[in-house]
DNA sequence: TTGTAGGCGTTATCAT
DNA sequence: ATGATAACGCCTACAA
């Protein structure tokens, strides 16, 4: 198939194979117009193609980096891979993208494979349960970069939403609009889940502030599928919410299915408001208020840390970049009367 | 920082690399149980990992495919993705993701890089205007998969939707429910873009069948954005649809845009069908009546194929694949009275 | 300005 | 059962 090699080019050419890898390099420096020219038509000829393989193999570089997510299917993966991808471009390099699965075995089995297929750096939506793993990367000062979550007790660049500010933005603004009775939905809190628990704790110090209580009745988790169910179960309760906070689509999605199947109005009956502007939010009757996360700057500024740490090569300590949230307002929440 | 090489190893095992090699590769056939566990000791100690771009030089095989697509955003692509990368971990392959944005000229940058790299295989979402590319790779007996679209004239494995049924089952299933002023809303027509026009010819095919007019007045093609605009127009016109075909997600969009805007009720004033099961048709008001595409399916036959391709070697003569769409019944169509 | 030779880390072929 | 040695295709001193 494609066996056609410097070498072939070189004797076709009539000269040596130092010559063309000059010449593929773009040195022509000291290379004379004439041989430079039947360099050029030589590889024309034969339809030659380096080996970027065997170019790696010497310089112990591949340009490629590996990305490893836990969900592909989610929305922000996606956006954030997208910027990725495009920053890479840019500066001529690839993306290998694994998904976890949010499988911990499985992530430290990519973790193994990338590294042995020499990717330059990468970049990772950790399942969080890897701490050894990433901390031998660490020690060997291996360009790596966190997103969305990052671990606890492991230093290295991590790119984020301000969880915290969100949640507070949330009730915030459910607060000035004259809501009390509000509602954190969220999938199970499970430690490991960093945002998962900043979004909680954001949620409740921006409750405590104005007094409002914080206790089983305002904090609503379950799986995604079970959520219906679950805040069916809770809107028979007497003291029941008038606000709800999704505290990402996954969620989201299973509050919109309880209104519908519940026949509760939005926001006469409940307001919504959710982290994530998913696509469909301003056809939704009615049009959802949203919490947007600027997933191209997360991802961008991603590809931008790993590009550093590969040219520093020098642990410049690590540093968590925490991106703002900005609101979405649109109208499941009625307006006014603060 | 990983300097550590199959040499060391054998050195601290006191064996020869070739030793370590064949360990590595499980050949423990004639090996002493006694070697085999210094060997394991070394490894452990060293820490070694091995070089996989350097057995990727010897072995002519990298153990990684690519994959372009011309839209990381679009759902499709994702879910596809999604089942390829799927298909590729059960066989210990890897995923390059590149993003060719619809530009023939990073489609075709792509390609060249990524043969550079010695993939061994290659899922392509062409641009479709790239023939002479794809052409040289066919004669090269490559390993190659188009999907979602096709590219005329050239003889590929290709994996995509039955367009032209699709199309006949959004029109018959109007149709049997009473509807007549039937239009199909699409992004503009170009002839290299395959779905597009197929999804039109099964829709003209479906309409004239049952006597139904198809002229401007039933074909709406308009960039995405500019859908609204559009359809507004449309709808002060006398005899204005009362049944919308939008063949993507996209123009779903835009047709949900409008109804919003425009105050128009559905199924009432006019009933929605589309292809794409969209996330949120369930939740929208009403749950949208969708043509689901079965995307799973289609990325798992993507990848199989292009591993069937990797080990046949022969051209076992190009195949098209068509993959059955499903109606998915909600209540964006007023039932009955046929 | 161009050529020679050695090496990158692994595998494969033969010996032993 | 294990080892020596030559590739794999490219890059880079250094030599000419």
């Amino acid at each position: 198939m494609k066996k056609v090699t410097m070498a072939d080019v070189a004797k076709l050419a009539n000269v040596s194979k130092s010559t063309v890898s000059q010449y593929l390099n773009k040195r022509y420096e000291y290379m004379s117009e004439e041989t430079r020219k039947r360099i050029a038509e030589a590889i024309e000829e034969l339809g030659y193609q380096p080996n970027i393989i065997a170019r790696s193999l010497k310089q112990k570089t591949t340009a490629t980096i590996g990305v490893i997510v836990f969900n592909m299917l989610h929305m922000l993966t996606t956006q954030v891979l997208h910027a990725i991808e495009e920053e890479c471009q840019k500066r001529g390099f690839q993306v290998i993208v694994c998904n976890s699965g949010d499988d911990p075995d499985k992530e430290k089995t990519y973790v193994e494979t990338l590294l042995a297929k020499q990717v330059d750096g990468l970049i990772v939506f950790p399942t969080g349960k890897n701490e050894d793993v990433y901390r031998r990367l660490v020690e060997e000062r291996f360009p790596l970069v966190f997103v969305d979550r990052m671990v606890p007790g492991v230093e290295v660049d991590s790119v984020l939403l301000d969880n915290f500010a969100a949640a507070e933005m949330a009730v915030d603004y459910f607060a000035s609009n004259g809501y009390r009775r509000i509602a954190i939905v969220t999938p199970p809190l499970v430690p490991y889940n960093v945002p998962r628990m900043e979004r909680l704790e954001g949620f409740r110090a921006a409750m405590e502030k104005r007094g409002f209580e914080v206790g089983d009745q305002n904090v609503i988790a379950a799986e995604p599928a079970a959520l219906p169910r679950e805040l069916k179960k809770r809107f028979v309760e007497p003291e029941r919410p008038n606000a709800l906070f999704a505290i990402n689509d996954l969620t989201l999605m299973g509050v919109l299915r309880f209104v519908k199947d519940a026949g509760v109005r939005v926001p006469d009956e409940v307001a919504i408001i959710n982290i994530d502007d998913v696509p469909f939010a301003d056809i939704y009757t009615p049009a959802l208020t949203t919490i947007a996360q600027p997933t191209f700057a997360m991802g961008k500024k991603a590809a931008e840390r790993v590009f550093e740490q590969m040219k520093a090569k020098k642990a410049d300590g690590p540093r968590v970049f925490r991106f703002s949230p900005t609101l979405m307002e649109r109208t499941s929440i009625r307006r006014g009367k603060a």
